[in-house]
DNA sequence: AGAAGTGCGTGCGCCACGCACGCATCTCCG
DNA sequence: CGGAGATGCGTGCGTGGCGCACGCACTTCT
């Protein structure tokens, strides 16, 4: 419309596309009441803030907190605090690494495994609520592109 | 168990590894210093805190202050603060609304403009880059199921 | 053993946020 | 036509999370 915004080949254009549409999603998730609606009922400990934490803990187990930093994004100080209050709320437990006596692991409750898990269920439905309109398969494939993404991807 | 839908079988696990791969980018993109990198060189105005800002006006043209606040997802004293950094970054103009005298409207100056378009550019091509190595045309698919998921999905 | 290196938690200053207020302007109705 | 309520904007204030850097505990190397 106001310039030839795709002036080069194709592939600029795949790559605009997707970039925009990663800048539309980052922005839509990040301040949403979503994670409120979410997180009902769930304690005030779960938050957008603390998730990631519990998210990484479930998928990579028992790790320390300067470990996983890198992962949350945040700094070591960060999940320090954020795993503070998830311990507070009983999700998740300290223990000191039997290997190395200076760390402390950082290890999911029973309580805290179950709360990770009812929010992803609840999380999977909501989007596949969203997506029953897409023909049969499209979510599956859509499913293994995104999980590529993330390896190939440039934040891999 | 829990509620309904897709209380198992196959669309819950797709829901699930949706769910997973978008939080995974979510943190990857947010905090890592791939935002400096790519504004090496733009001036201290463009960060990823403003970037939204831009590119918001750069997609649907000058829009007030509080018209864009829920595109950017903070409150409107958020957005003017920002445009303020740009404003004075010489990025964006204010101007009165000729339709309304309370409204300013945000404007993109010729720089800002370039400024957006350059950033576009360096995006895609860290991201077409960094997808080199995946089939043909499998990049144009994945760009064309992403911009639907975000007319589609959860945060449409 | 003593010294250097590593891992952790915490105090401090900073920055962005949301809320609420004040001012300017528009709109509606008497 | 004029005044009252509504609407839109920017800004001060309190809050909260962040990164940095320090101190302490423990390990490892010489």
């Amino acid at each position: 419309m106001r310039s030839a915004r795709y002036s080069c080949g194709v592939e600029n254009e795949v790559g605009h596309e997707i970039a925009d549409a990663l800048g539309i999603l980052l922005r839509r998730t990040t301040r949403t009441q979503l994670h409120r609606q979410l997180t009902e009922g769930m304690g005030e400990a779960v938050d957008e803030l603390t998730y990631p934490v519990l998210s990484a803990l479930a998928r990579t187990g028992p790790r320390s907190a300067a470990d996983l930093a890198p992962d949350v994004g945040v700094d070591r100080s960060g999940v320090t605090r954020r795993a503070s209050r998830l311990e507070a709320a009983g999700l998740v437990r300290r223990e000191p690494d039997p290997a190395d006596g200076r760390a402390h692991l950082l290890v999911l409750t029973e309580e805290g495994q179950r709360a990770v898990a009812e929010l992803r269920s609840r999380l999977a439905a909501h989007i596949m609520s969203s997506l029953s309109s897409w023909p049969a398969g499209e979510a599956e494939a859509f499913a293994r592109r995104l999980r590529r993404f993330t390896v190939d991807g440039p934040f891999g």
